[in-house]
DNA sequence: TAAGATTTTGCAAATGATTTTCATTTGAAA
DNA sequence: TTTCAAATGAAAATCATTTGCAAAATCTTA
């Protein structure tokens, strides 16, 4: 996992650095307020406007994805290297699929709609093992 | 492609089937106010809230999808049958992906992360054919 | 086919996430 | 340091979506 940097062009701020710090800390991405939480945990305040304003920065510079999920009307927002996701619908549980199949059939679509492929974003809903084995001893 | 229906218990009215019409006929997943555009062109008169509310009963019926696009922040709504899209960043056009070649990898995503999958969408970002022919002759 | 029960609708007001404004502070280049 | 553009916080503004409520439409059944 490479440390991810504040992009060239940009102020080294105290705020910037621990935003950036809590994206590489949680697996699943986050609302903006889950940020302005977990930031106030530790001790660091900062206001929602700032974090509304450099996620948007660092989406633009590619290293941050915004996505919403199913059923939710809130932006999430993660590094853009955990981009694919499973997401359990019981327990909301969300596991970063790491191998990502896409690239096997990119080819596939590219050849059947004559798209030039850029990017993705595949969610998948299940539900986790845990939440089976639950569903089985109830 | 199979006609749809109001589903069992909810009334017939004249806004919930030209709403449903709508849909039917366009192939783009839209925004709540596109559809209420759309219908005031053809001369029904549909409050956005009437729309919002429809909206959401089909969604939770299962014959509709709501999804946000990449750098959207409004919801798009669009048959459940048409939930996986190519998107051409530039002219925005979008298509859908018919045999979505995701159950291919179903099987792997199930295994290797012990997950039942139960619902997926796919977006993917590109270039279209007509946008890439302009490009070579700007 | 009229009455009654229930849904659905439209409108206006409320909500809530996100964005913007602006005065102040901060980072970094010289 | 000094200087100046960029960044921040707080409060106000925005805008998609939701909700409350009274009136209208639908369906059922007598």
């Amino acid at each position: 996992m490479e440390k991810l940097t504040i992009p060239k062009g940009y102020k080294t701020t105290k705020q910037r650095k621990a935003i950036l710090e809590i994206l590489e800390e949680n697996i699943t991405p986050m609302h903006a307020e889950d940020i302005y939480l977990k930031l106030k945990e530790k001790g660091i305040d900062v206001s929602l406007s700032t974090i509304y304003r450099n996620l948007d920065m660092l989406q633009k510079q590619g290293l941050v994805v915004k996505a919403y999920m199913l059923n939710e009307d809130k932006a999430r927002f993660g590094l853009s290297s955990k981009k694919n996701y499973l997401i359990c619908k019981n327990c909301k549980k969300i596991v970063i699929i790491d191998n990502c199949p896409f690239e096997k059939f990119k080819e596939e679509l590219m050849e059947v709609h004559g798209f030039d492929i850029l990017e993705h974003s595949i969610e998948v809903y299940g539900i986790c093992p845990d939440c089976k084995k639950q569903e089985v001893n109830e």
